[in-house]
DNA sequence: GTGTTTGTATCAATGTATGATACAAAGTAT
DNA sequence: ATACTTTGTATCATACATTGATACAAACAC
């Protein structure tokens, strides 16, 4: 779990953050758990126990952990702490998805492939009635 | 049209190449249509031409447009050129659409919120019956 | 051919990401 | 209480990425 890639243009710290998000959401991690040490993490993926700790930062000032020095890091809640207008929420999650369609659309998937592909990744969080089998 | 934003996160180049990516996949920029210069663009967002060019050469690179010295920037083609297995473009989108859900979980959206929202968006890439009122 | 328009190459400056290392606070054992 | 260990934090250096200033080269227009 929480594969990062060295060679990938995004920066260690965003693989890291969003990982542990997705894990958070997904409900993999639930309020209370501890996540690993910023030197065991580090120790595991082979990068700077700094690069964690600034993961782990960025993940507690959205509210979703907390973290105190000797204790380390447990999770705090599964929603974000809302820093901007759901306005501006709804403004920049458009943003993303017209990246993502527009990738899809230019990479030749037809709204269908495009429908099962999102329908998957969803099922995970948002578990729907007749999804459980 | 092709707003950017010099304090946004994300490279200029990024933002460049995401625009016009989006305005072809929205079917706005068609092939044979020509691209402003990268002066004229360069001027126009009040940056540097080289990184309107930088930005066009990567979309030269997937195919999409075609560019010549003296003649300018040609809109080529409408999808690109597939440069990674089938395998790992399903691959690519599927870690996208993680993230974006995610994100969209943690900031307290329901399923139903965000399949509206990305039925929405999906709409002006892939015109369905039905949608045309 | 001459001049203009267009993209390209080169290089400098600045910012960002990562890491090495030393520090400080909280816990744990005795 | 004190010593020791565990944990996150701060500081600083280095490498890399991003943007820009400027000069160059190819294609076009006349």
């Amino acid at each position: 779990m929480l594969t990062i890639r060295l060679d990938s243009p995004l920066p260690l710290v965003d693989q890291i953050r969003s990982g542990i998000r997705q894990a958070i959401a997904m409900g993999e991690l639930v309020p209370g758990d501890a996540l690993p040490t910023v030197r065991q993490l580090a120790a595991d993926l082979g990068i700077n126990l700094n690069t964690v700790a600034r993961a782990y930062r960025q993940l507690e000032a959205a509210g979703l952990v907390s973290t105190r020095r000797g204790r380390g890091t447990v999770v705090e809640a599964a929603r974000e702490t809302p820093r901007e207008p759901a306005e501006s929420v709804l403004e920049r999650l458009g943003a993303q998805i017209r990246t993502v369609l527009a990738d899809a659309r230019l990479a030749g998937l037809s709204a269908a492939d495009m429908k099962r592909l999102i329908a998957e990744e969803s099922s995970a969080l948002w578990p729907e009635k007749g999804d459980n089998r």
